[in-house]
DNA sequence: CTTGATTCGGATAGCGCTATCCTAGACAAG
DNA sequence: CTTGTCTAGGATAGCGCTATCCGAATCAAG
């Protein structure tokens, strides 16, 4: 029975299912279509929603079903326009679906993401979008517990059960490093900030490619924990120049480190690509139009935001995607740099 | 009376109740202090939840209390560095003080900033930040009808009963023109992307400056609709120099853009700043990195973000702020370009 | 015509909290 | 001692939905 309205000045289901002639229940049925209901019935609670612009509440609709339409994404940083990318691609998919994105960031901080999923996980989310694998054991706990189904993205893995996209950072490290074999470097540098996982990786593509080619040096790998920045890539090349002035290259690990070295390289005077190669990482806006345009590796990551909220919403609906993980190739995008 | 446990497997509060030998609604009042509880009443009930390791629903308690601790900042972009600075700051003000910011992306669309506020909405936000004051009538409406305190961002206004926090976008744009005839330019051309409500503002402050010093021509005004970006402020310098051959100085609305243009010119063989100077706006990361270093105008979004989030509290809070409208400083940051 | 399976609508009972009203006790003023 | 005014706890009643169980109606099979 439709209780009685008690003019909160919100239009609730019991407007709706009054106005309709049914009971609270059906105009429910009707509308998010929990199970069927008759045709005529549907047409009839839809128009007496439109008529009365019903929207639904979300908190209830969450306690009384004990789950939201919310989706936690979590990502490291906005500073790094790979992350914007990703977001962009994974509103495209989930909002159209029903279901709200919250993005949540880290800072590549395991304790700030564990804190970040505690607060998420209270809302009943319907499902969760997280970055890697690098996570503190409470974390991994919480989102197990919590049985709420999660998506892995940028990293892969074949550990059994868990649902991730990603590409190979190893490979990906490796096939750059290849690359500046083959146009005949020998002295080649790596640059690195951040290091998270996914940047350690890339440096161990870099550094089994170059041992197989008998060229690898340990002296030439510069690895620092600072925030990835131009003004840091700048530095970094500075710093290599005067310590190791044999070197022919130089592969940074994102492209904002390989933007400010070049420009480094320009302020003294270093040829680029003549007496060094420069080659970066994520293929970012603007490297194309570097001075020279510099190479880079086109990572897959809207294609990951895509297909993580795709297997998401496969998962949120009960169905279990074709492969729990999916890994999708990068570019090599050469361009004069190197 | 703690009605039966139903054991969800969830900790509620009357388990917290039950623990601390009271009711459930003094476990509430001692957690979330509507009421004065007992000192000791208090301590027991904390120590209880803590114990059992309670997490408050905020689903039931945003039904409850018609009131989430959920927070929307609409923001037009995340590929501009500038409301990525914004979130960081209105994140570090707002999340500790207990509520949850949630990111929205208008993309400078007036209908999605609509649909996102009507979703938003429905979950009976406690506060709202949004950018500017460019909106559709509805989405006006929506926020008015919803009672949700509010601040806008970016731009300042004396409307009355209208909180709002930003610098002038207008006077912004003055200042840059005067200091680059101060520099002797008399040939100063403009050059915008996105055109949204400030850059017409920023516009307008070039304008009225060259008007004053009797050097305006329209026909050195570019206005592109387009999506800001470097390789669009690469062609927009191009196209300049090769229609207007006189120019001695070109004033990016963006600091991507007048990057863009820098290294154009770099291409082009153009000397800056002795052929022409170039300036940009809100002084980006590696804007002091560029060849040579980008005058800009440095925003004070950090510090927008930060007092919107301050007035915003005030607001929830049932506090009038001391002033409804804040107007914050922008820097001039000259250097070598110009 | 019975039986069982299947369909589709409704009544009931909460989900986990807080708003609201109520009451017992303490204490100052009359 | 009465009265009024506080204070700090509790009982009650929902917030707006959906899960679950029920029952009437329909229909194919025996």
């Amino acid at each position: 029975m439709p209780r009685k309205s008690r003019s909160t000045g919100r239009i609730t289901l019991d407007d709706v299912a009054r106005e309709a002639g049914v009971s609270r229940i059906t105009a429910s049925r009707a509308l998010h279509g929990g199970r069927v209901v008759g045709a005529e019935l549907v047409a009839r609670v839809q128009q007496a929603a439109d008529k009365l612009g019903y929207v639904p509440d979300p908190a209830a609709r969450a306690l009384a079903s004990a789950r939201s339409t919310q989706v936690p994404v979590l990502v490291p940083l906005l500073s790094n326009a790979l992350f914007v990318d990703l977001l962009e691609a994974v509103h495209r998919v989930l909002f159209p679906a029903g279901f709200q994105p919250m993005i949540g960031v880290t800072h590549y901080d395991p304790a700030e993401e564990e804190l970040l999923l505690r607060n998420y996980l209270a809302h009943r989310p319907a499902g969760l979008l997280v970055t890697g694998f690098d996570r503190t054991e409470a974390a991994r706990q919480l989102i197990a517990q919590s049985g709420v189904p999660c998506v892995y993205l940028m990293e892969t893995t074949d550990a059994p059960g868990v649902h991730c996209v990603g590409f190979s950072q190893l490979e990906a490290g490796a096939a750059m490093t290849e690359h500046l074999l083959s146009r005949g470097r020998r002295r080649i540098a790596f640059a690195a900030a951040q290091l998270d996982p996914r940047t350690l990786l890339r440096a161990e593509g870099y550094r089994r490619t170059l041992q197989k080619a008998g060229c690898y040096d340990s002296r030439l790998e510069l690895l620092c924990p600072e925030r990835s920045s131009i003004a840091l890539g700048a530095r970094l090349l500075e710093e290599l120049v005067s310590t190791r002035p044999d070197i022919d290259a130089v592969f940074f690990n994102n492209d904002d480190l390989a933007q400010g070295g070049l420009l480094a390289a320009h302020r003294l005077g270093i040829k680029v690509p003549e007496r060094i190669a420069i080659a970066g990482f994520n293929d970012l806006a603007g490297s194309d139009q570097m001075l020279p345009p510099l190479s880079s590796v086109h990572t897959p990551r809207a294609e990951i935001g895509d297909q993580g909220a795709r297997t998401l919403l496969q998962l949120m609906s009960g169905q279990t995607p074709a492969q729990a993980s999916i890994e999708l190739a990068f570019q090599l995008v050469i361009r004069d740099s190197s």
